[in-house]
DNA sequence: CGTGGGTTTGACCGATTGGTCAAATAATGC
DNA sequence: GCATTATTTGACCAATCGGTCAAACCCACG
């Protein structure tokens, strides 16, 4: 019953997640439309409604699949490496996400901003545990004196905020760029910031 | 005609901006309704619609009332003050902004996500001016050795970033700090993150 | 007072919303 | 080939959307 998916299903719940990610991200879920999403998908709106019960479950399967994606390379970080490269990789995983999935980091900045009403539990909890826990390895790499002594969760903070504003804030870093590709200087200046604030002198 | 402003009038104006402050804030244009403005402004809808003519109207009020206030901060930098205590104070004034006017900054942020349908001339006009003639600035400090070299376009998005994530992502800041107070640490370690990267060796 | 302006709202409009349903169509197994 | 199942959609529904309008209300000012 529950394995009986066809080729043609995985295909079109494919379609229909892409085109909710198009357009969800752009507008959020109560902005956004079943009849948005079915034209974007190129399908009738019954017709998507046959993979999806409501336009709810098309929003929370983005989401559940996004939030995998998004703690993976936090809970990748090598508590035994080196710091600095450590922190220095996780960060460049991060901006890389931005590049390459800068509507799944506007789905997510969308839903925050609305006072994550559908995933406030997961921050609460999962998100939470996995930053505790974390924070407890830099506590160790500042006492060890490896890296400068800060605050381990306004350092994640810092992390997250200066590579997802790249995908976020898209529109406005281009205006102020002009031609210029964001991601060119955007690489090397977030290896400075972070050496800058960890880098035992 | 245009003087005849009554006190009712103003205090009413003030209402619904408020109200839709509130609104539009946390489900962005399209996903706010005049019937939850005019409730959160305690008014009917054909009440609020006596003071502004569209949803549209009460949305752009908004935004020419946020974009003074979002430029002047960098306005107020001064071009022949010392370098590093500029560039903190403004990224204090800034942080400042997101404790004080959280709403203000989520509105700018979903209209940023949304793609500035209604601000993007703004930003690559005036924001994108102001924001050249500042780099032009950060370069001859960085030229004349009393800061490190530094891209000038990434820094004033590390300060974006940094400060307006705390408003913008207040939610999910929350749900991992626990109870303590988001901008009790934020503000050494944002002071700690932009000297780390400015100041010269 | 009372009257003329500014103010407020219930009732309503056409368009759009999320979602349903029966009927038509396409694919599959025998 | 044919029957069975999966897929697709036009037509439709109640609820909600942004916005209108005429009538009622209120409040100064003479």
């Amino acid at each position: 019953m529950a394995k009986t998916d066809t080729r043609i299903q995985k295909k079109n719940q494919a379609t229909i997640m892409q085109a909710g990610l198009e357009v969800f991200s752009q507008f959020g879920f109560r902005g956004s439309t079943l009849d948005q999403i079915a034209k974007a998908a190129g399908m009738s709106k019954p017709n998507l409604l046959y993979y999806f019960k409501s336009k709810e479950a098309v929003y929370t399967a983005l989401l559940a699949r996004l939030l995998e994606n998004w703690l993976e390379p936090l809970k990748a970080i090598d508590r035994d490496g080196d710091p600095v490269e450590q922190l220095l990789g996780y960060a460049n995983r991060k901006l890389d996400m931005s590049r390459n999935f800068p509507r799944e980091s506007r789905l997510f900045a969308n839903e925050i901003i609305q006072g994550a009403p559908r995933i406030g539990d997961v921050l609460k909890g999962e998100l939470k545990d996995l930053v505790d826990e974390i924070a407890v390895v830099i506590n160790g790499w500042a006492a060890a004196g490896r890296i400068k002594p800060v605050d381990p969760y306004h350092l994640i903070f810092t992390i997250w905020s200066l590579t997802q504003h790249y995908a976020d804030f898209d529109v406005q870093v281009r205006a102020i760029l002009g031609g210029v590709d964001p991601f060119e200087g955007a690489q090397s200046h977030l290896d400075m910031t972070l050496r800058g604030l960890l880098q035992p002198t």
